[in-house]
DNA sequence: AAAGTATTTTGGTATTACCAAAAAACCTTG
DNA sequence: CAAGGTTTTTTGGTAATACCAAAATACTTT
């Protein structure tokens, strides 16, 4: 009947704001925060009721923070995935299974951003593509755009839950097979073939073209595990 | 191999010790520690120090402070914060975006099942819709043989990530939506239409037939998201 | 261009001061 | 002396400042 009288502690406000920043979605996993000092200006209160209030956030791991390099945001499906890998005796033959999951969350993805993306995150997947054909020209590996384009894809599906998993799905892909990736990068086709597709997911989505920036997708995802088989076949 | 150097941090310590402290009994429920001053003094940190570590504990349900009062040790655990996940799916619009999330998977769960699943994976699944047939007959729910159909379909992926996921998707939305399935289940035509729906889920699985598995699973999610959104507006 | 070095940024801790609520001590009054 | 009200003290809550330590960045050197 009643409604809780609610929270008094200035630090308790703080940590209930930053919460519904996090969970609805405005602040994505993996970003970083102000600086406390900044944000404290910011939010009109002093330095120590922040922390406060982030010490509560951490411990409910909503995020994590590292001296002299920030505060983040953790992804909430922590320990999800985590659980799975360990049913695996060999790590890396958990990427199978982990890309198999990533082809239809990222297919879905294309297809569902091409609808509901807003034109400033179609704006960002454009300027990562961008960063990606520099690092090409230069010969540069570029995995970080490359990372960020498909996370950029994963916001225009509005659909915050999947934000949390895409990221940490490519925490695991990237811890499981770091080194067999960056080898992709290496060989010029293979680096000029990925660049095309990407190229192509984009104008598909950039077109409002959901079937194709699904096709577009698969495509991608089909040639990255063929290439991952092809590479673990040797070793 | 080797083990990873715990906490540095101060104030991480100080919920180390004080934590320990209350697990093994030597502060008893309802006690009240020391003052904040007189604490941080006896533990030689400074009251800020102290006063994170409060936070955190505070956080996961083991003390609580009133201003002039004290510090006091929680004697029911059961005022915990809820984990970050808990805390995203407890809202109502969380609800759908894990619908969505589930209606990708268990499209493809079933579409690969069709493929992939053993002789014995099927009869599984056979087993689990006829304790549904028999909970209708009976008039009873049956929602526990329904998550296990469901799960004899994920295990037929043989996708040990899917599996694991799943398994989590359920649980929140179980957690999330409970009251809100027993009502679909207590109206006989939606009980109805759900087993229909099993049935033939389960027969294009049974047939091998990887299209007509995924269309059978998209109307089942459809379904169920279409009275979800039924009931959440009369709310 | 690469590697090493210095500077700046940013979280972590300590100290001090003061506010606000609760508890304790004190006083007034019948 | 007892009951009720008032003042003082205790104790958590907030703010401000200073400095330390690790990470990130800018810079210099080779």
């Amino acid at each position: 009947m009643f409604q809780k009288i609610k929270p008094k502690k200035i630090s308790d406000e703080v940590y209930e704001q930053i919460k519904s920043i996090i969970l609805s979605g405005k602040l994505k996993p993996g970003e970083r925060l102000p600086p406390e000092r900044d944000l404290a200006v910011e939010m009109g209160v002093s330095r120590t009721s922040l922390r406060e209030a982030i010490q509560k956030l951490e411990a409910q791991g909503f995020l994590y923070q590292v001296q002299g390099g920030g505060t983040f945001v953790k992804t909430i499906t922590n320990g999800i995935l985590d659980s799975a890998i360990e049913e695996f005796v060999k790590r890396d033959e958990a990427i199978f299974d982990l890309m198999e999951i990533r082809k239809i969350l990222e297919t879905w993805g294309a297809h569902t951003a091409a609808i509901r993306a807003t034109a400033e995150e179609i704006d960002t997947m454009s300027r990562y593509l961008d960063e990606m054909r520099e690092a090409k020209e230069k010969g540069q590996i570029g995995h970080i755009s490359d990372a960020n384009f498909h996370f950029a894809i994963s916001y225009g599906t509005h659909n915050v839950m999947l934000i949390h998993l895409m990221k940490n799905l490519f925490y695991w892909i990237e811890k499981v097979s770091y080194e067999v990736r960056s080898r992709m990068y290496t060989n010029p086709e293979s680096h000029e073939a990925l660049f095309r597709q990407h190229t192509d997911i984009f104008n598909a989505i950039s077109a409002r073209d959901p079937e194709r920036a699904y096709d577009a997708m698969l495509v991608h995802m089909h040639y990255i595990v063929g290439e991952l088989k092809r590479i673990y076949k040797k070793k």
